[in-house]
DNA sequence: TTGTAGGCGTTATCAC
DNA sequence: GTGATAACGCCTACAA
């Protein structure tokens, strides 16, 4: 009050360990086992230390922390997904899990084509010493990423649509069972001419998709020409495209699974421009339980894997070593049907 | 090759300043000064500790400068908005700003409505030391915000539908030209029963595109009864619910104007399970440019706005101090109409 | 223009 | 069990 006081901005949050040392009368070697939950402490001692942390309310200085141990509290989440609601949905599941905890996360999206890929991989889990990494798909299938991680002593958990990792390294859904479950309901309502919408090449997702899609036909005993598959981007505008190339068929399908629900999208689009009713025409069932399948006219009948649950356990597993809080973390996940209105009965 | 290497895996990237300084001949602080950019450096000397840091492959130590400087080289994304696809435009735009530079983003929703939520933010930036952040709406609208982030010696740019800061603290759309230009475009395709469905109440969003609705209708010399504006929540149901109160005015209005794209698709929805047809009976215009305003049959008219490079701009302006590199950021952003095919002329 | 000493707040080492 | 002392890698202040 009157003049600029000499005292630095320091009323709160800028404690340090040596404040808590002093006014719980130890050294701050004994105040940094407390923090690190360190064993060999009498339980006196540790009771009367969180007594003055908690009066204080001090907090450690995370970059402290972070120099001293080499080791930064910072959870990175890495991908190269397209879908804007996947990769929102992952980062929820993330920041529930940290939630209440020291960690946060830093985000950092990488171009699967650039050739320096992997070199900005490294320097990013090496500069910033993260704590662990989340792999998204598809990059999480890139096997490189995950030896980059164990020579940096970086923790990771890949998410993926199969079992790519050990457990303690893995979450996946069961997109192949998935898939033939949504196959099979189309057989079951007396589809018979089914054409399938593709992922690209080299996802693994797609391939999982594909083949849940050619198991139900075959135990079916259904025939799968290979014109019958059109290969698209897993974005709206190739789901438009694909679906014209089936539609020129002859005769035309009656049902249509597009390995993503972007491209079922796009498809009933291009079915709608044709003057094609959906479902009445044709039945179309998607994959992922996107937004934008609930809001579609018709809503879009679909596959829904738990994507948020799965990034929550992925960051579990991360941050709490085995044995503990984290460790009975599920590794697979199952997907389930949500039947809404782009299906019907063969014409 | 046999045993064992006693060597610390510091192959390359655990690089001390110190070894930097040996090789050169120089001390760390010469080379601690071509780091930082200090100008008092013989140019020869610069050059030269230049050199041997690009030869050795040297980085500093983020966990360390954060620790020396009492400041991270973190910018932080705050955020309370439910679109996804807002959030991931964002992302990217601070990325792409964020891109070959040392600055990581790190991302931290908040709750608009939890009473701890002005604690939550403060103990973020104060404790992880945050270089900058980037708010958005509609939280960057909360002044609270702003003021913490100035105690806590935090910089911040304040994204929004206007002007609600310094410029250099600021970057904002102009949303309500935005909107007048869109309902002018359906008044001069002769539209006079124009209704609202409006945005929720307390975003300043909200209160921009409804500003510029009403505008334009008054400046047409348009009635617009208060029964005509339905407010909705910016999400899906709430525009189908809108629509569907619109729908039981007599006369009907032969044009929609959404403050969001989603709750446009909800409209548009609702529109075809009353049998009416869009643009035939109702056109429709949104905001915001989400990729389901594309989507949608027929695809929606809307009002862009450029989120990616506002986030951009933004993030430039918090990394670069002033006459500098990112200056001259513009930080009024201009909104442009997309004609779709969801706008059509009064049957 | 450059170098030396000391500090940032924490953890590791090794005595006691 | 607990405490001095030395790191961790960088930057600031001040001296040369």
């Amino acid at each position: 009050m009157g003049g600029p006081s000499p005292v630095p901005a320091r009323s709160r949050g800028n404690l340090t360990i040596n404040d808590v040392a002093r006014v719980a009368g130890v050294s701050k070697k004994t105040v940094s086992r407390v923090i690190n939950r360190e064993t060999q402490l009498k339980a006196r001692t540790r009771e009367h230390v969180e007594g003055v942390i908690a009066m204080l309310g001090y907090t450690p200085n995370p970059q402290a922390r972070a120099l001293a141990l080499g080791r930064n509290f910072l959870i990175g989440l890495v991908h190269d997904n397209p879908n804007a609601q996947t990769v929102m949905s992952v980062q929820q599941g993330i920041l529930e899990a940290l939630r209440d905890t020291e960690f946060e996360m830093i985000v950092r999206p990488l171009d699967r084509g650039s050739p320096t890929m992997l070199d900005e991989f490294r320097d990013f889990i090496e500069r910033q010493r993260l704590f662990g990494v989340v792999l998204m798909p598809p990059i999480s299938e890139n096997d490189m990423l995950a030896r980059l991680c164990e020579e940096a002593g970086c923790r990771y958990v890949r998410m993926g649509s199969t079992a790519l990792d050990t457990p303690d390294r893995m979450v996946a859904s069961n997109d192949r069972e998935g898939v033939r479950t949504a196959t099979d309901y189309l057989i079951g309502l007396g589809h018979r001419r089914i054409a399938l919408i593709a992922g690209p090449q080299g996802f693994r997702s797609a391939r999982e998709r594909r083949m849940g899609f050619e198991q139900a036909l075959g135990d079916a005993g259904i025939a799968l020409p290979s014109s019958w598959v059109a290969e698209g981007d897993y974005l709206f505008g190739s789901g438009v495209a694909a679906a014209e190339r089936l539609f020129a068929l002859e005769p035309r399908p009656t049902a249509i699974f597009s390995c993503n629900d972007e491209m079922a999208a796009g498809a009933i689009h291009a079915a709608r421009a044709q003057g094609l009713d959906v479902p009445g025409d044709l039945s179309v069932i998607g994959f992922d339980d996107n937004p934008i399948a609930a809001h579609m006219w018709p809503p879009i009948t679909t596959v829904r894997w738990p994507i948020a649950s799965m990034a929550r356990s992925a960051a579990l597993k991360l941050v709490f070593e085995r044995s503990q809080d984290g460790a009975d973390e599920p590794s697979l996940f199952l997907s389930t049907l949500i039947r809404r209105g782009s299906v019907g009965t063969p014409r």
